[in-house]
DNA sequence: GAAATCTGGTTTCAATATGCAACCAAACTT
DNA sequence: AAGTTTGGTTGCATATTGAAACCAGATTTC
């Protein structure tokens, strides 16, 4: 049977995971967020299957949260872009960062620290 | 193929969604947030098939997001509750609620607004 | 200028996960 | 005593996933 879909739910959480919410995609813009624009890169970087990456890829873009950019002269090149939709997901990516740090047995290392790009301190915790 | 997992990976984000990053779980904590405690008003308000609830409630158990409280005299009458871990998701939830009603095409009512407990007024825009 | 490589995929196949409905047993209600 | 509520489990059909092979156009290397 097909997985259930949320998307006209009139929950936003809900509508906001039928986006976002599957076991890939939420990884596909933190690694954007990183940095990373092609496919082959997140192919790698991601250890993701290429048909499921292509996939999800599509449907980022189709929900309008990637671009994809034809880079490249003779339209062979592309880039994967977040939108400002994409970028909206930062707050989300950090509340998971955060929940993750505190409750889940991290690997040995302590992970990156996220730190302003202006002020260059550590983000302070979120609160509601 | 199993499903990939990332308990172990170095990213904290990675970690986070390995316990709550598949389809169901974040709204399963959600709806315990609501208040829902028991299996059957989990499957009624989620729509949820019966065999993937059970499964996805042992784990949030396991992971200690959720734990099982036997209320009820003779054993047969369980509840699940949200424990700190579990409740501490909020942050992620409501992120996601903003950035859902934000960016996604709302169904026609407005949804719930979330406000605080004490001071009654709707919750502020997460910022980082 | 031919061969190899890089990029961005699609196809095929086996294994797994999901959804649905039926079934079950212990407790509780009527 | 019979039926209902609760909390499941089982079996089956369908969907989704992951791995690897394949492919074609553009670019680089020899």
């Amino acid at each position: 049977m097909t997985r259930k879909r949320f998307e006209n739910s009139s929950c936003a959480v809900a509508r906001a995971l039928s986006e976002v919410g599957d076991w890939w995609s939420l990884r596909i813009v933190l690694q954007a967020m990183y940095g990373t624009r092609r496919y082959v890169d997140f192919q790698r970087e991601l250890g993701i299957a290429r048909n499921i990456l292509g996939d999800r890829l599509e449907r980022l873009v189709t929900d309008g949260v990637l671009r994809k950019v034809d880079v490249g002269e003779h339209g062979c090149r592309y880039e994967y872009r977040l939108t400002d939709k994409g970028r909206d997901l930062f707050v989300v990516v950090e509340a998971l960062r955060q929940w993750g740090e505190r409750w889940t047995a991290g690997g040995d290392q302590p992970g990156p620290v996220v730190r302003d790009r202006v002020s260059s301190r550590p983000v302070a915790p979120l609160r509601v």
